[in-house]
DNA sequence: TATATCAAATGAACGATGTTCAATAAAAAA
DNA sequence: TTTTTTATTGAACATCGTTCATTTGATATA
């Protein structure tokens, strides 16, 4: 058959993404497959390929969905009280939607492209937009002529978070009996942020 | 043909490990498939399953093996200076060997086991001996009493470096263009240790 | 030496994968 | 009604991980 038209392109895509999503935070990207997406949505193979370039371009999108799910989540985050404060909430908010969506953020950084292709330019802008709510939570710390060490500041803490939870979600860490994501991550901000605080100046 | 021979059985589990080692730093776990290894080594596929569960096991015996080359440059990084200079060398060599053996570094944490899987136990093993190098190096700043304190910054210290390189070496950061692995990973040691320094006895 | 035994090595075979593209069928246009 | 267009299909291809009956050369036995 052709030309169904039971659905827009637009729907498709949407349903071929939603399918994607349910699969991957059921299975893992792992045992993600074109045809389990086609059968799930009840279109061929061929018609995932209408939509999506191939199976890493619609992995890409499935990330860039779930940093948008991650950055709604953060942004629900009370911004009430110090940067101390702020942030030790923001990496609470981030664990949380670790361990409650693990399949999908693990899809975050599993997936790599094949090599010497590249993220297209617009899935970096998902990934800024996260870093700016870590650097508006910490700017205070940081004197107006200071924009870079904020800019640098917030970027530590952001990837010390994820390999915090990196390691932890994975078994290459002998954490999880020993010591929680959270703790670590406590550590981490307490420290970091008390070592700021002193070193203000010094540079 | 059968019984050549020409090697032992070690010698065979040794070939095909380097072999496997070859290619991934060449062309990524990604691009690693078993006829691969054994077109290398001049052997049949069958002859890899003779040697190896599977193409997750050779994987993590690859990793294993990556994970001793790594303890083995930490290792000869000078024991001499205080904590923060002997943590800033360490974390040095570890970037310098993330960026020199690329691939091989990124296989330890792109490769994930079949859900349901674990890693051996001897698996654990070699990252316990990495982190007890970093906490050798920070044992100073804490009291006797506070082992417990030491082996959890140790593990906050290992995973947000491995979080920094692990962000820099995808595209998933925009870090090149604005700041290297090295600066971020200096901003972690230098304020999370004064942090320490700061807080301790607060706790 | 001749024969029997054994196990190392093979590679065809199976099912599943990503991806392509000529064929098709239904909607839209003429 | 006829033609044009195009969304959809699914068979086909190359490749993958994995299995296992078969083979073959070394070893043991007679």
């Amino acid at each position: 058959m052709a030309r169904r038209y039971d659905h827009s392109r637009d729907e498709l895509s949407q349903m071929a993404l939603d399918a994607t999503r349910a699969i991957v935070a059921r299975e893992g990207v792992r045992d993600l497959s074109t045809r389990k997406v086609a059968k799930k949505i009840g279109y061929s193979v061929g018609t995932i390929y209408n939509l999506y370039e191939n199976l890493d371009d619609l992995i890409v999108h499935l990330n860039a969905s779930t940093l948008d799910l991650l950055y709604d989540a953060l942004r629900a985050v009370p911004t009430t009280g110090g940067p101390n404060r702020r942030l030790l909430r923001l990496t609470e908010a981030y664990i949380d939607f670790t361990q409650q969506n693990l399949n999908l953020w693990n899809s975050l950084f599993d997936h790599r492209l094949p090599a010497g292709q590249e993220l297209p330019e617009w899935y970096g802008g998902k990934v800024s937009r996260l870093l700016d709510l870590i650097e508006d939570v910490i700017a205070p710390i940081f004197a107006g002529s200071e924009t870079r060490d904020c800019h640098i500041s917030a970027r530590v803490l952001w990837s010390s978070l994820h390999g915090i939870c990196s390691l932890a979600s994975s078994e290459k860490l002998d954490i999880v009996a020993n010591a929680s994501a959270t703790q670590l991550a406590e550590q981490l901000v307490t420290n970091y942020m008390a070592g700021l605080r002193a070193n203000r100046g010094k540079g």
